[in-house]
DNA sequence: CAAAAATATCACCGGGCGGTGACTTTTTCT
DNA sequence: AGAAAAAGTCACCGCCCGGTGATATTTTTG
C-alpha cells in the first residue's frame, strides 16, 4: 500500500508504526471478543485493554471512554444487521400472513443463532439493562423495527389477526431460543445443540405460522 | 406469645433479643428484595448485609456464604412455584393439543408476568450463567419440567405434532415476553404495559395455540 | 534539524468488592 | 453463680475496578 503512494509520488506515507485506525480497530476488535464471550460482564476498560494489547488511556482517547466505544460497536453490529436482513427480505408480494412471516421467522433464526453478539446484546439488556447496553441496542433496535414495518407495509393484513401481538411473540420466541440455546444448549426440555434440533425448531415454528 | 408459654408452665422462653431464625429471615428477605430489583449485579455479601442491617460475617456463619444463601432461596423459590403449578393444572383430560397446552401457556404467562424473581432468575441465566445462578434455577427447572411431563404423560399426542418443539416455542415466548415487559414495557414493537395488551398476547396465545 | 503535536505508556488514586480473624455481648447449659 | 457456646460487631487484608496526571516516545511540521 505504502509503496502505492510513493510510486504515485504523493506526500510519502511511511509505514507508520504507530497506526491509530488500526490501533481503534484492535480495540474494537477486542471487545467484541470479550462481548461474545462473556457478555456485558467483562466489558471493562481494563479488561478490553489488557486484550487489545495496549494501555487502557487510549480507549479514552480514541472513543472518549466505555459509551463512546459502545456506541461505535453498537453501529457497526448494526450495519452488519441490515445487511444481513436485506438477503431474506426480497420475496414476492405475500399472499397470507403466515407467507410474509414465515420466511421472517425463520431468518430471524437464524440470524440469532449464528450471531453471538447480538445474543449477549439482547440477554443482557434484559437481565442487567444499563446506559451501556441501551447504547448499543438502540442502534441496532432501530433497524429492526424499520426493516419489519417497511414489509408490514407491504401486505394487507388478514381481518382478525392480531399481526403485532402475533409477531411479538414469534420473535421473542426465536430469540428466547437462540439465547437459551447457547447458554445451555436446550430449552424447556428440547435439546438445541445439534442441527437435527434446530429443524425440528424451524419445522415447529413453521406450522405455527402457517395454521395461523 | 411468650406469654401463652409462661402461662401453660413451660420452660420460660424469654422474649429472646438474639433470635437466628429471625435474623436468617431477614437476610433472605433482603437477599430476595435485591434479587428483584438488581438481579444477580447487586446480589453480593457486603450488598446484602447493608440492606438486611446486619454484618456480613452472619451470612457465612448461617449459610455458608452466599451460595448457601442462593440455595436456601433457589429452594423457597421452587417450592412457591410448585404450589402456584398446582393450581392451573387441574383440568378434566384435555382432548385435544390445543386443550392441553392453552391453560398451560395462560398459566405461565401469569406466573411469570407476576414473580418478578423468576423473571431475574432466568434473565440472568441467560445473560450470565454462573455458579450462583444455577444454583438458584436448578431447583426451579427441575420442578417445572416434573410438572410438564406429569402434564404431559396424561395425554396421547396427535400425529404429526412435534410437541416438544411445541412447548419451547410457547414457552419461550412466554417467558421472553414477561422478561422484556419489565426490563422495556414493550417487545417487538408490541407496548407490554397495560392489561389490554397482555389481553391481546392472550388471545394471540390462544390463537397460535388452539390452530396448531 | 529542532520544535510542536500526536501517540503511547506508566504510576498512582479512591473505592467497592469478597473474605477473615479478633473481639464484645448475650444466651444457654451445668 | 460461672463456664461454654452462640450471636453479633469491628477492623483489616488483598484485589480489581474506573479514572487521571505526568511522562516517554514517535511522527509531523516549520
Amino acid at each position: 500500500m505504502e509503496d502505492l503512494a510513493t510510486a504515485i509520488g504523493q506526500t510519502e506515507v511511511p509505514a507508520r508504526r504507530r497506526d491509530r485506525v488500526a490501533r481503534a480497530q484492535t480495540i474494537i476488535s477486542a471487545a467484541k471478543e470479550i462481548l461474545s464471550e462473556s457478555g456485558f460482564d467483562g466489558f471493562g476498560i481494563n479488561s478490553i485493554a489488557r486484550r487489545a494489547g495496549c494501555d487502557k488511556q487510549l480507549i479514552y482517547r480514541y472513543f472518549e471512554g466505555l459509551e463512546g466505544l459502545a456506541e461505535v460497536i453498537g453501529t457497526e453490529i448494526a450495519d452488519e444487521l441490515s445487511a444481513e436482513l436485506e438477503t431474506f427480505s426480497r420475496k414476492e408480494a405475500p399472499k397470507s400472513y403466515g407467507d410474509w412471516v414465515e420466511p421472517l421467522a425463520i431468518g430471524l433464526l437464524n440470524l440469532f443463532r449464528s450471531n453471538l453478539i447480538i445474543q449477549k446484546i439482547t440477554a443482557w439488556e434484559l437481565a442487567s439493562p444499563s446506559r451501556l447496553t441501551r447504547i448499543m441496542a438502540e442502534a441496532r433496535a432501530k433497524r429492526m423495527n424499520a426493516w419489519m414495518v417497511s414489509l408490514r407495509g407491504e401486505m394487507k393484513h388478514p381481518e382478525g389477526l392480531d399481526v403485532g401481538a402475533l409477531n411479538a411473540i414469534i420473535i421473542g420466541a426465536v430469540q428466547h431460543l437462540a439465547i437459551s440455546a447457547t447458554a445451555f444448549g436446550s430449552q424447556a426440555g428440547l435439546s438445541l445443540a445439534t442441527d437435527a434440533d434446530w429443524l425440528r425448531v424451524e419445522a415447529a415454528l413453521r406450522h405455527f405460522v402457517r395454521s395461523a
